[in-house]
DNA sequence: CTCATACTAGACTGACTGGTCTATTTTTAA
DNA sequence: TTAAAAATAGACCAGTCAGTCTAGTATGAG
């Protein structure tokens, strides 16, 4: 049998302390003290920090693409509309964090991909499996009018992606979402409009 | 006398080391070994690493303004050709350090900002003054009526440095200046135009 | 029941961390 | 010339780091 459940609450905790204190400061007896669990058992389940980073990210990679694909591919509501939704929803995620954690992949693209070229492959192939909904996204937009099909949507959603993340991190450093809310309104008054 | 040829020596390899490896994955005693200076020396002029690493943004901060003030104050150049000539330098600057830097007020917001309010304050200092150049280029623009009036410089200023902050963050992941191209295209052609 | 495997348990290790301490050399001011 | 101050020098400290090791328990298959 597979205990599973120690495993998952590693990598919940694990994810957690990373997300709040990124990952070169969270320390592996940090995670075992807080969720409980004894080193034996870490090591029996990964390798090396470096293999349990690696497990976070994916599961955070996973969770969120559900929430992704929930939101974007909503065909009940029209295709700008989701967008909004997205943001809103990332905004509202900021504030209940207290502005302290953000974007758990662009907290750890800035902090790792400097340092290890395996850490940054995983976190750039999910930014740009991230970028794929924006483009269905758009795309949908561009087919029922409601943007202009003159822009690429994959260089909008290179667009979109770039400052979004821009905008979060803006957002952590003021305390304040309204680097958000500003990157939102110019967006959706300037770039993501029907064709003139 | 001060022989601030030491501290700046300290600075100046902590603002490489920090710039490439980050603030927490470097140590003291590798800035130290990296130039040769003691430790004795080290806790002479700074009481602590936080201490250390203040100086280091300070520095860092000042260098940057004079780069920034020569660029987008440079009055021989129409406004939005100096934004261009900023955001080609950037990339320029990208593509030397083989996409690994990047900008370091920007890393050590995103890994400081939830540490240590301290740090979080003086980073934000730093966006916002940076904010300021932005705004004072933009409105130059809207006075030529290179760009339109309808949209306040403050908000495109801070929409701008959100922008490229995540543009340089995907810089980073994908080891391709990629992103800051596209957001520059999509922001010249969409966003900084004129009145229509 | 038996035995191998999965898992728990935590003491322990060597390397390294930021920071302290004392001693010495260099520089400055009187 | 001399005494104070500035700076250099690095051994040393307690604490923490990722990772190892041995021992013990639970569980499932035959």
């Amino acid at each position: 049998m597979k205990n599973t459940a120690t495993r998952e609450k590693l990598i919940e905790t694990g994810a957690e302390l990373i997300g709040q204190h990124g990952y070169n400061a969270t320390g592996i007896n940090a995670v075992l003290k807080t969720c409980g669990v004894p080193k034996g058992s870490f090591y029996h389940y990964f390798s090396s920090k470096e293999e349990f980073g690696l497990a976070v990210i994916d599961q955070f990679a996973a969770a969120y693409d559900a929430r992704l694909a929930e939101l974007l591919e909503d065909s009940t509501t029209p295709p700008l509309e989701r967008l909004r939704r997205y943001f809103a929803a990332g905004r509202e995620h900021m504030q209940n964090c207290n502005h302290a954690t953000g974007c758990l992949i662009g907290n750890l693209g800035q902090e790792l991909s400097g340092q290890s070229d395996t850490f940054r492959d995983a976190l750039d192939r999910v930014f740009q499996r991230w970028e794929q909904y924006f483009v269905g996204c758009l795309r949908g937009a561009q087919e029922t009018g409601e943007l202009s099909a003159a822009v690429p949507a994959e260089a909008l959603a290179s667009f979109i992606l770039s400052g979004w993340e821009g905008a979060i991190l803006r957002a952590k450093t003021l305390k304040s979402v309204e680097p958000m809310e500003q990157f939102e309104a110019i967006l959706f008054q300037q770039v993501l409009v029907p064709s003139p």
